[in-house]
DNA sequence: CAGTGGTCTAGACCACTGG
DNA sequence: CAGTGGTCTAGACCACTGC
């Protein structure tokens, strides 16, 4: 599947020039575009691009799977046909994106939710003083887990129809006998056909692990927005707190390898004794 | 200044071992070790970390101002003795933590919070629809500014002595005509020496490039912590809202090259129509 | 010890900018 | 056109891991 033949070797620079030349690369990016083909720029990409988005097609295709290693360079650059620096930069791009993980003198890994020492890789809340570890672990509870059709905004959101069949769970999760947070998420119902309510609540470890080794879908980036808000009557209850409880409201929409949307969350948290924290550079 | 001297060339790796070798480098890290200096591990650095170092000194010291280019990757690596290959992932270090700005053709160039497009560098909040862009500028009322002796809490935040001075202000942003942050800041004294309200009120632009022009302060990296509030009776008054209106309170400590912290900010936004938007990976 | 990633070098050529 | 950053190569050696 890789092109091990053509003797058309050294492949000159001009190659680079052609993103569609069948010699080293069959179509690598190039996915969104459309229309007048011909008329827009030649759109220049570095060889290292190209084995960058080679090894992005492996990693979505599941050719490799997290956790596990990935060829070495070596390896890599005999079966691109390319310096052992050029896959060595496509890989430090990878990385730095955290899709893969480099471990000197062991090779390189997918990077996993799973096997991870940090138990929550996108949630930002902090205890205001000591940190999540010295928290000790949260104590999670499922209110609920049901399916039932995207409304538009969920559609949307998700980048389904309306209509289309969604899994809607609701958790609350609370940290030395607090509730602090409460979670409303949505998944796609396709992929993550056969999730139920007791899978989620006797799977210990991260949710994004569960859907790694359970479904193949591995998240890689996140947005989120956040407002300040006051709950409803149901949202107070469950966080035991008044209504004029001011909350932060946290949405999160996060995607997996082909920047696909996979999950929608609606976070409220409570602030009294923990922060958002965030670093900006 | 730079090492020109000493003819013991080529300076073999092993040179690298030794940190505080007279030889390329004096003492470019190691300010915050104290205690044992024989006993800890060798802590191998790279050439390129030390280079980064030396950069970063020029960089602090003003050899190189902001907005100014820097010398080429070739001069450079003439200068320091070392290849352009080592001088160039030092720069590119530097490059991914936004103290530098390489263009190509042109040259590398210290990163400067004036001349840049984006008039708010650490400011996350974003209009629900469209971008900060199309809202358009927005308009800017100092409250207050004045001079005053640091509260323990300050002085801890901002790394001075209780009683120290610090100059406090306090303004509100407007977007479309609609009051919606409202800041308090805190600046230590003596770099600020000199700063007024008036001068804060005519200065048009960022205000990060008013402290690099006319205080030599570059920030470089900051920290928030977010929480959903209630303001207190000035607070609403000066947002024009109830006092049961949930707002997020964003604390900002906003650190200059060596992570010295320079600014205390805490402001207060107006989440109805706009989001703090955060992007994890 | 072999195999992996990490560092460093020297040299070639390409892409972009501006005189 | 010269000068800058950007890409690519080939080869050497170092640091770390595990057998």
């Amino acid at each position: 599947m890789i092109p091990t033949d053509d003797a058309s070797l050294p492949h000159a620079l001009a190659t680079l020039m052609i993103p569609s030349s069948p010699t080293l690369v069959d179509t690598p990016l190039a996915a969104a575009d459309s229309g007048t083909p011909g008329s827009a720029a030649p759109a220049f990409s570095p060889l290292y691009q190209q084995i960058k988005g080679l090894i992005l097609q492996s990693l979505q295709s599941g050719e490799w799977k997290p956790g596990e290693v990935i060829p070495s360079e070596m390896d890599l650059a005999a079966r691109y046909r390319v310096s052992q620096g050029t896959v060595r930069k496509a890989i430090d791009e990878l990385a730095a994106e955290n899709l893969l993980v480099r471990r000197q003198g062991k090779g390189t890994f997918v990077a996993t939710h799973a096997e991870q020492h940090v138990q929550y890789r996108f949630l930002r809340l902090m205890p205001d003083f000591g940190d999540r570890q010295s928290e000790g672990p949260a104590e999670r509870n499922i209110i609920d887990c049901k399916r039932l059709r995207a409304s538009a905004e969920i559609a949307r959101a998700l980048a389904l129809r309306t209509g289309d069949s969604v899994l809607q769970a609701r958790r609350v999760l609370s940290f030395g006998g607090r509730p602090t947070i409460l979670e409303d998420l949505w998944l796609p119902g396709t992929p993550f056909k056969g999730l139920t309510a007791e899978r989620l609540s006797d799977y210990h470890g991260p949710m994004y692990a569960l859907f790694e080794t359970e479904f193949g879908v591995r998240m890689v980036r996140a947005e989120e927005k956040i407002r300040a808000v006051t709950p409803d009557a149901d949202q107070a209850r469950l966080l035991n707190v008044g209504k004029n409880t001011p909350l932060l409201s946290v949405e999160r929409i996060a995607f997996t390898y082909n920047d696909a949307p996979m999950e929608l969350r609606r976070g409220l948290y409570l602030t009294d004794t923990h922060h958002y924290r965030n670093v900006l550079s």
